[in-house]
DNA sequence: AAAATAATAGTAATTATTATTGTTTACAAA
DNA sequence: TTTGTAAACAATAATAATTACTATTATTTT
């Protein structure tokens, strides 16, 4: 049974509002503007359980330490290679290459993850 | 300048004799049995090496330590969700989910990475 | 309001990885 | 074939990211 906590209401609050999937340390530093002892530990573990009940969705990129998003619409990734930001990209579904995947393969697909890496515009222009 | 080193050429060699994608410390193990005093710390930097080299491939899945691939030809994995196994893929080339994703963004896509979650055969099967 | 229990803060422990240091090895040039 | 030097090594310490433990507090149920 899951009891509601002023604390994770916060942290999930605070990923609804940035659009820079923030990590764990971030969004800890600022949840503490509001909670000013609220531990670290209490932050990995409500971002764990909001990730388990889908309310937010969590980037493993690959590139330094794990990343939270507050967006759960079906969206996809660009990490820039060089700031190293994560982006988010507008692409139309492409659901489809779970159906490849799934021709040629004796088990079951149920989705995918995808990052896209490549460069951001800022880093472009310099 | 790189050299020579039985150590990394153990690793290699290890790598490209595994189907099942081992960890670096799953690498460790085995290659001690050539090696008896490798440190776990040869075997991380030669993995990050013959990955930078683009000799071996590194696999970020999200769930668990990073993996490593010593197939480097371009293919995709799946991640069993059930058993934890990661296998390969033969599935036709996807690239083209790059251009859907530069359509509509302002920047550069250089590629993307994707795995696939499901159920491996030995899974569905219990 | 009291009892039950989930969640917390604070802290310790673990896991995964990278860095440091002194020694050894590979390779090139004499 | 010795010898200089830079790369690679083993051993170990350090760091980063995350999870676990425990006593206390907050939330929900009775």
């Amino acid at each position: 049974m899951i009891k509601h906590s002023r604390q994770r209401e916060c942290i999930k609050d605070f990923l609804a509002n940035r659009y820079d999937h923030p990590t764990a340390e971030t969004v800890y530093l600022n949840v503490r503007k509001e909670f000013p002892n609220i531990s670290l530990g209490t932050v990995y573990r409500n971002l764990s359980l909001l990730t388990k009940l889908g309310e937010i969705r969590k980037l493993s990129t690959g590139i330094g330490p794990d990343r939270f998003d507050g967006n759960i619409s079906p969206h996809y990734h660009l990490l820039c290679t060089k700031c190293g930001n994560v982006l988010d990209l507008e692409i139309e579904n492409i659901d489809h290459i779970n159906t490849l995947a799934k021709s040629g393969f004796d088990g079951e697909i149920e989705g995918h993850v995808t990052y896209f890496f490549g460069k951001c515009r800022n880093c472009l222009e310099k």
